[in-house]
DNA sequence: AACTCGGGGCA
DNA sequence: TGCCCAGAGTT
């Protein structure tokens, strides 16, 4: 079997098993999916919802939140970790939108990393997401994930970005994405995958049988 | 390549 | 309690 083929397998069962995977931030502008996006780094989705909610109450567009002093900023994101760097980028990246970008949101990956706060990962989430532009965004899971299941050999998340999105069809990329993501939060786990109850573990390279650890 | 930021989740 | 993260920037 061919490796094109063998993704296309793994995509097949993972959308079966997660038919319903989207990204789990709540926003409903663009701009405040990019915010939504900086101060989803190292924390959870529920944490991230439950400020944001107060926030985009207050401050739902770009101008309102572009008020705000760095000192404000935190004051409104506290209770995020890293909220200091966090509320520095938001602030400068409100600045930038509103001097160079017009106030909107830009929807090009390289404009996108241009933004303070905005990494490989937050640019194609905020693609694929808010503007539904084909992307792949690769993070601890989704590379921890593409490499078990032999759809990626690279180290790095650059590596890994580039293969998958060689693999699969550009449609596919967002779902993927997700879907991977889903599945390392429910199974695939980083210290204790639980294989033994894994739909893919017949297809799988690092399966493990019950008792053996995985060495990554 | 290694380090820092930081509260939350999980064993 | 201790360890690790749905990262990005700096050294």
């Amino acid at each position: 079997m061919s490796l094109s083929q063998h993704a296309q397998q793994i995509c097949d069962i993972l959308a079966t098993l997660y038919p319903q995977a989207h990204c789990e931030l709540e926003f409903s502008t663009p701009f405040q999916l990019l915010i939504a996006t900086i101060l989803s780094a190292q924390s959870t989705d529920a944490q991230v919802n439950k400020l944001t909610r107060r926030l985009f109450a207050k401050y739902p567009t770009v101008e309102a939140m572009a008020e705000l002093s760095v000192e404000e900023l935190e004051e409104q994101i506290k209770g995020v970790g890293l909220f200091r760097n966090k509320a520095k980028h938001i602030a400068a990246t409100c600045q930038l939108l509103l001097s160079e970008y017009g106030g909107e949101v830009p929807k090009t990956r390289e404009e996108l990393m241009q933004l303070p706060g905005v990494g490989r990962k937050t640019a194609n989430v905020v693609l694929a997401n808010a503007f539904g532009i084909p992307a792949f965004a690769v993070d601890t899971h989704v590379l921890r994930v593409s490499k078990r299941l032999g759809l990626a050999q690279g180290s790095t998340p650059d590596q890994v970005e580039a293969e998958i999105t060689a693999l699969l069809p550009a449609g596919q990329w967002i779902d993927a994405h997700h879907r991977l993501i889903w599945h390392g939060r429910r199974i695939c786990h980083a210290r204790n995958p639980r294989c033994g109850e894994c739909p893919l573990a017949p297809h799988c390279p690092s399966a493990k049988t019950e008792g053996e650890e995985h060495d990554e």
